[in-house]
DNA sequence: GGGCATTAATTGGCCAAGCTTATCAATCAG
DNA sequence: CTGATTGATAAGCTTGGCCAATTAATGCCC
């Protein structure tokens, strides 16, 4: 069976009429009875009842109209689907998050899918460190990730999106909740709520920060994730430096102060180079069309973020 | 766009691989690489990532792939479909009752549909006399009709399969109760529940009766439908003479009792005879099968059931 | 690194499927 | 009974799809 015949059918069943309905098919009436007679040999069935004055549906043919239209229709949408896909305006995006950005990215970035991409459903992939969202990209089980430099290796596109300075986090009983703004050095006494992983960057921006102010950061307790720490924290266990979008997660117990001469994380849209698909390109696009930062990294470098 | 081309699609699509996919295709490679070309080039796009050792299908060619095995699988189905209708095994049987066959036939035949037609369902109109289902035969609105012979006019199909004797039933308080057996002259007394239609064939049977006994049944009620009339008499609003198959709706109050020498009514399964359905015919045939009487009713020719 | 094997694309020619024009047969209206 | 309408049939032509042979590109192996 052909979609041609199928088509030639389904006009004559609408008409009931092969002379009107070669017409409307652009070709002469003979072309069509010898279609729709082929369709019928092959179905070993009658579809039209026919005289030379009244052409009807038979049950077996009025079956197949049914059918054949919700086929061609369905042949149409697919059609249109494919150009979608093609064109990145459809499809499923797996978009990998750093543990902060959940809360302070992937809402804006949502809201670009919403209402300029309505065709694309996202796959959240959170609390990813980089080294895991660029194994992933490379291997193609993420399209898209939302790190913070510096990536090793090539094929991982990047654009740095936000330069968040590290902001203190400190339970609201604590003495420093009152001070506007906290100096670095205020700290060296003070317990530490860590991220709890060797990989993360932001943990490896505090001990530098922490460092350079001339002290080694006391780190009483480690937590996996951003809420999780900031949990911690809420509880009174010790403070933290988070990056500034952390604040995009209030937390009851929780107040953020700024730091004097605050150490700086960037963070990066990143992509595979190679075998990137139409909608992942295109939400890319989008996103860096929005959050794109003067502070480019170059795609295959690795560059550490700025620190201050 | 051509099923050959989505077929041909599908099978690279699945091998992931042209020689491979053109053997099992049973055509030669270069067909298929210009038939996949080809659909590319009406959808505008790239279905497939090919070098000389490796083809992957892209993110439209994915998509295309599970919109073209559902659009194939439903075409096999409804050629499958097609032919089912048109051996009368699937479809829409629409099918009118009189009265009492609704209680007394009706279930045997559900349940031969079950059984031996398992594609196929019944739209019920019950409680339908016998001219309003000769006009709804022949005007194509109904498939099948259990009716009360006789039938007026040309066209309709007729077969019995059912010679019911009239059996009385009477409230469970009043005297005839007791006998086990009834006399017609015993009713003319009575006050009689009556079918409230003139064209109601058991009527004309129980006038035809009563009036041979001697007597004027006296026409105390009058309902419309086996079930309210027996609950009528089960309200001790009078007797009723009803067909023997009315036994098959037991009623709380109503018991039902043999008149002596009884007439009977003949029940029959009518049919249209041009343009009848595939599965009409089917039921029909599977029907008389098991039901068939002895005494068959002349087709075109009105005969009167019966009377004992 | 070079030769070999594998595999998809290209080319050219052939054949059949499908379309058109012309004609026929059947049905219905007046 | 005659003419108009309409679907089926017949015959010729054209396009499109298929095959065989060849080419080009890629990866593997020594």
């Amino acid at each position: 069976m052909e979609l041609r015949q199928l088509r030639y059918f389904a006009t004559v069943a609408e008409t009931c009429h092969f002379g009107r309905a070669a017409e409307r098919l652009h070709i002469a009436q003979p072309a069509l009875s010898q279609a729709v007679r082929q369709l019928e040999s092959e179905l070993r069935t009658a579809l039209f009842t026919r005289t030379t004055r009244q052409v009807a549906l038979t049950a077996a043919g009025a079956f197949l109209y049914e059918e054949a239209r919700r086929i061609l229709d369905t042949l149409d949408a697919t059609v249109q689907g494919v150009r979608r896909v093609a064109e990145g305006r459809r499809g499923l995006v797996r978009l990998g998050l750093t543990g902060s950005a959940t809360f302070s990215h992937l809402p804006r970035i949502a809201r670009i899918v919403k209402h300029e991409l309505p065709g694309v459903a996202m796959e959240i992939h959170s609390d990813l460190l980089t080294p895991e969202q660029c194994e992933r990209l490379r291997e193609g089980s993420l399209d898209l990730g939302v790190l913070r430099p510096p990536v090793t290796g090539e094929g991982i596109g990047l654009c740095t999106i936000d330069v968040e300075p590290l902001v203190l986090a400190v339970p609201v009983e604590h003495r420093l909740a009152d001070q506007p703004e906290v100096a670095l050095a205020d700290l060296h006494n003070e317990a530490f709520v860590a991220y709890g992983t060797r990989d993360s960057v932001v943990n490896q921006a505090v001990l530098r920060s922490c460092h350079e102010a001339g002290f080694a950061p006391r780190r009483e307790h480690e937590a996996v994730g951003t809420s999780v720490l900031l949990g911690l924290v809420a509880a009174g266990l010790g403070v933290a430096l988070v990056p500034a979008g952390a604040r995009s997660l209030p937390l009851h117990g929780v107040v953020f102060r700024g730091v004097t001469n605050a150490p700086t994380v960037e963070l990066a849209l990143g992509w595979s180079q190679d075998a990137e698909a139409p909608v992942a390109a295109s939400l890319r696009e989008l996103i860096l069309g929005v959050l794109r930062q003067d502070t480019t990294v170059a795609p295959t470098v690795a560059r550490n973020g700025a620190l201050g």
